[in-house]
DNA sequence: TTCCCGATCGAACGCTCGTCCGGTTCTCCC
DNA sequence: GGGAGAACCGGACGAGCGTTCGATCGGGAA
């Protein structure tokens, strides 16, 4: 075995320890030295391995939107039933969530900090992951009434808040997760709105949609 | 009409203004020089109407959250049927969200950024606002396999990612959006889970719940 | 042994940040 | 007019930031 680790061994320990230290402190905060500290490599050493903080950042978030839809595209392969389907998205998604809260948390909380090149580059991957997604949700027939661009970002939204709530030792673990967030979905976006039955009486404002703003004085 | 405004209105307008720049930069890169210039106050001129940083992101969120609930709250009075109190807490929550997009981001982005006492303060009004969600799920009766606490964070993840995709060129309204989101909740919540039929085959891994690290390099 | 080159480092540079101090202006009341 | 207190400001301070530069280390090739 050899003691010494070879450079991509090292980037990927730096890239880990990273996304460590930007999931606790953000990535604004979080500074060079405070990755430095952690992985006991020179403030000028870590140089060596990205250009700059930001693609530091790009390189945390493009290796972790790589792998994850990677991983998709394998765990569904097989499988043709639409909403085994949807499962197996739902489960892969949690699963990745929970086993790399850290580099999620980076993934969805620091999404608009890149700029340029990197930023496109991220944005393309997410949105062929995203379209991944409202593609498995059209081979579930037409919904019940609900937009199904709606439906997939409300999907996302349930999945992608878990990192602000869930205590391993109180909630269910990824794997029954998916199950209950994939029924609390399907039934919903599968029956229809009861037409008019939905409706309800206006009340405050009158303006349809609008709520005064919080800066109201009165 | 006076043409000189108040302390507090003064003050109000700071707080809008620092909210935009905020919610556009991220707390820890908008400076309180972006601040100055956005609101024609002098650098020194603003510590008259906070005495911090930290202070004047804590009036933000309190503000915030107090009237978010305080308008539920309006809201709710007279209601007793719990689908309807359920379809106005989200009916509410949206309506805000939408028409205070700035200020909902901080709000929810900004989260774990106050320390001390002001972050308890705020906890203290958002752990409020989630036990009246709670007891409204409560109110619906048993659920149908989900647990009202994974229940409730999935439905606040529905409504809270919103700032994160909504364009108000192409998406429902926050009424639509509401009746959406109440509708796709409701049926999954009540509908119990078919026994043993949700089963999914296991596949990678093995291990239950578990996926391998994102860094691993084989 | 000598040389080379990838890998690493200490020390500094220029800049921006949040905050504070001392003083000035404005407004109202006597 | 004069005094008091609220409202406001210019300019600076020290700290921390991302980044760079020239020098050094260490192990394989010649």
């Amino acid at each position: 075995m050899d003691a010494r680790p070879t450079y991509d061994e090292k980037l990927l320990r730096i890239l880990r320890e990273s996304a460590a230290i930007f999931a606790a402190k953000g990535y604004h905060r979080a500074s060079i030295r405070d990755i430095s500290a952690a992985t006991d490599v020179s403030l000028s050493g870590l140089y060596y391995y990205f250009r700059s903080k930001e693609e530091l950042l790009f390189l945390i978030q493009d290796h972790c939107f790589g792998t994850l839809h990677h991983r998709l595209n394998e765990e569904l392969e097989g499988s043709t039933d639409a909403v085994a389907r949807l499962r197996i998205f739902v489960r892969n998604h949690l699963r990745f969530f929970l086993s790399n809260q850290a580099e999620m948390k980076v993934l969805s909380h620091e999404a608009d900090v890149l700029t340029g090149e990197h930023r496109a580059a991220v944005q393309k991957r997410k949105r062929a992951y995203a379209a991944a997604a409202e593609a498995i949700l059209t081979e579930l027939g037409p919904p019940g009434g609900v937009k199904p661009r709606s439906a997939t970002f409300a999907l996302f939204g349930m999945m992608n808040w878990i990192y602000t709530w869930h205590r391993p030792d109180v909630d269910p673990d990824a794997d029954r997760l998916a199950e209950q967030m994939t029924h609390l979905f399907l039934h919903g976006y599968r029956t229809p709105i009861a037409e008019g039955a939905e409706a309800l009486p206006e009340r405050s404002g009158g303006g349809r949609g609008d709520a005064p703003s919080i800066w109201r004085t009165d």
